[in-house]
DNA sequence: ACAATAGTGTCTATCAGACAGTATATA
DNA sequence: TATATACTGTCTGATAGACACTATTGT
């Protein structure tokens, strides 16, 4: 604790004598989106897809093909900073709440060298995607939105040595949904988990990638599976797919699309009831009953 | 995608261009204690305490505080088994579940540069501490548990610009537990909340630190934090602090001591019951009837 | 016998699942 | 009028909180 030792010492410490990685942030946004032409019946809802946005390569490696946004920390920010700058600076939008997720740091990951991936989750909704210059973007081919579709294949449960151990594999599939441009991404991750008391080492190997750039398919996956079990924690989560103004089928179809079963109507007003407030308004959308819209009852968003 | 493209490519690139962090990997190692030298009733229990693993600096800068387990990344590791390695290194545990905490990567948070830190949190039981060579180090002054004390002191809710800020101050107290050399590290840790819909953007400032080298004091808070969030939503990890046998009043006090609150014993017994297997073996401590001894019923862990 | 801990039984309020029912828009 | 969606009421069983009670030990 002698001030003048420690001062000698910071002077001639030089941190770049240790080989280190370089840092990126990969973030996966969701957002929910309409099938369209489905005019087959005028009463019938449009049906909603799960969407993830993902960001075509203008360069080397991996040129062409669809990557996570995100990109490199610079000096002077945190990593979360570095996040929400990338996010901002590919798809114009400023959503702050960006929930760090996991760390992706095995050799070989990335062909350009020693690569830690810090992976984040942010989920747009429609007054989100009105501010941000996605849309305008257009067929400048940046940015592009794509229907996501997670299918488990196989699971195998082993048991040896007191150690219980499970492999999962699923096959990702990314649709393309704006243009029709029918761009289709496949992918098949391995999902392996290690059962120790109530623990879950869970980690995810890339089996197959066809235009998916990097390992961001099994990122994705991650991803998928902690948003998954964020909203299966705390159903507040649904409410960032909800622009201002919603309708609880809405609502309860987002929750539906992300953990990947049907809930009973009655039940799931019962549970979300003191979240929202009703308003005035309603919403029309076919051959039936109005719907009310609803707004977030935001006294009840803060513990 | 063209072949040669992309090898001459990766020939050509020098990732070390670019300005980049060094990692750490800082892991908070919780256990629990019994206090000693409490000899007034034959019949009653010793007092428990929650104890945190901390390591003294033999090197600048903060030599002589103490700090937590944890190093540098190495080439050819990921984060996790830089934690691990670290952790085997200091300690001599070679436990495996170490839980991925948090980011800390403000500039100006390590003088020796800049330097990102990835916390981790580990809890290890009497069967752990049993197979360490933590006892055996003794004063070789490297490792101390220090019964680990945090007392909320402030807390100012604000609103204003539709955005609920809220902020708390903490004081974190560290005194050394085995050794009576009474050693005791004290710091203010102030966590600035943020607000919005569901998300609350969380962040920890270091007030004031005394014996506490970095900014440990609130990677120890925010580890803190985490660990009790963690037992609310899966009261399974409060096994992790149990060795093989153990009574279920034993469990109920680490439940206790993490949470900070007292639970109603039948209560507590109801919702753990699924989760362990009564033995034949009693355990005797005191003027007072024995209790038996349990242990896991690692079918209901594996779900 | 006493004091401290170990362990059990049960009442009650609350919550989640299931299902049956009514209401309202447009072709 | 038919149909698809919007919305509500209620029965049921499961769960969590609170409390009262019995059991067993060493001094």
């Amino acid at each position: 604790m002698n001030e003048k030792e420690k001062v000698q010492f910071l002077a001639s410490y030089d941190i770049n004598q240790y080989d280190r990685p370089s840092i990126a942030a990969d973030i996966a946004v969701f957002s929910i989106g309409r099938k369209l032409a489905e005019e087959l019946d005028y009463r019938r809802l449009p049906t909603k897809t799960l969407r993830l946005l993902m960001i075509r390569r203008a360069e080397q490696p991996y040129q062409g093909e669809w990557a996570l946004p995100g990109g490199f920390m610079q000096q002077g920010e945190t990593i979360q900073e570095t996040a929400r700058r990338e996010l901002k600076e590919e798809t114009g939008t400023d959503k702050a709440y960006l929930t760090l997720c996991d760390v992706f740091s095995d050799i070989g990951r990335d062909p350009r060298g020693w690569i830690l991936s810090q992976s984040f989750i942010a989920v747009l909704n429609d007054d989100d995607l009105a501010n941000s210059h996605l849309e305008a973007s257009g067929d400048a081919g940046e940015a592009g939105w794509f229907d996501i579709t997670v299918q488990k294949t196989a699971e195998h449960k082993k048991e040896k040595h007191n150690t219980v151990t499970c492999d999962k594999e699923y096959e990702l599939t990314l649709e393309r949904s704006a243009p029709a441009d029918k761009t289709q991404l496949r992918a098949v991750v391995r999902e392996h988990i290690e059962y120790r008391d109530y623990h879950e080492l869970m980690t995810y190997e890339l089996v197959s990638s066809e235009g998916i750039a990097f390992d961001h398919a099994r990122i994705i996956l991650s991803t998928f599976n902690s948003l998954k079990r964020m909203l299966d924690s705390d159903i507040r989560i649904a409410f960032d797919f909800m622009p201002e103004q919603f309708t609880l089928t809405d609502l309860q179809e987002a929750v539906e699309l992300v953990s990947g079963q049907e809930l009973i109507k009655p039940n799931f007003r019962r549970k979300i009831s003191e979240y929202v407030l009703e308003t005035e308004h309603q919403v029309q959308n076919g051959g039936h009953r109005p719907s009310k819209a609803f707004v977030r009852n935001l006294e009840r968003f803060y513990r």
